[in-house]
DNA sequence: CCGCTGACTCGCG
DNA sequence: ACGCGAGCCAGCG
């Protein structure tokens, strides 16, 4: 596979999550199963998203919305478009998803299970 | 070819 | 909870 597929493969796997759903950029990797292809290299992919592909369901891992740190208005545009789809925060405030209702894909390797709930 | 950087992630104070 | 450093691999100058 060319690099450049790498992006286009992304892509493709964005566009199948439904509304409404969410997955981490490592298991985005993880499903794709390009061992060169890791969580950095599918937000790279994102960065330079083409219009049409749902990018908003891509979060970082623990259901954080990790566009927060670098870019302020990606973030509350990110965080709108979740919303008007039915994705719930934690809390008003929290820059974090509640991934206990909304993860599109389960966790296997026992690790993510270890999400809070807040409050 | 070398070095730096990044829409990432994990482990440690 | 949070900042930091390290590991990660492809793109770019």
């Amino acid at each position: 596979m060319d690099t450049l597929d790498y992006y286009e493969a992304v892509y493709a796997f964005v566009r199948t999550i439904p509304a409404g759903k969410v997955v981490t950029y490592g298991q985005v990797a993880e499903e794709i199963g390009e061992w060169r292809l890791t969580a950095r290299m599918v937000g790279s992919a994102m960065h330079y998203v083409p219009e049409g592909v749902p990018w908003q369901r891509v979060i970082g891992a623990g259901g954080y919305l990790s566009i927060a740190k670098r870019s302020p208005d990606l973030y509350r545009e990110q965080r709108r478009l979740l919303e008007s789809e039915g994705v719930t925060f934690l809390s008003e405030d929290s820059p974090r998803v509640n991934m206990r209702l909304h993860q599109w894909i389960e966790e296997t390797t026992g690790q993510g299970t270890l999400f809070e709930e807040e409050g």
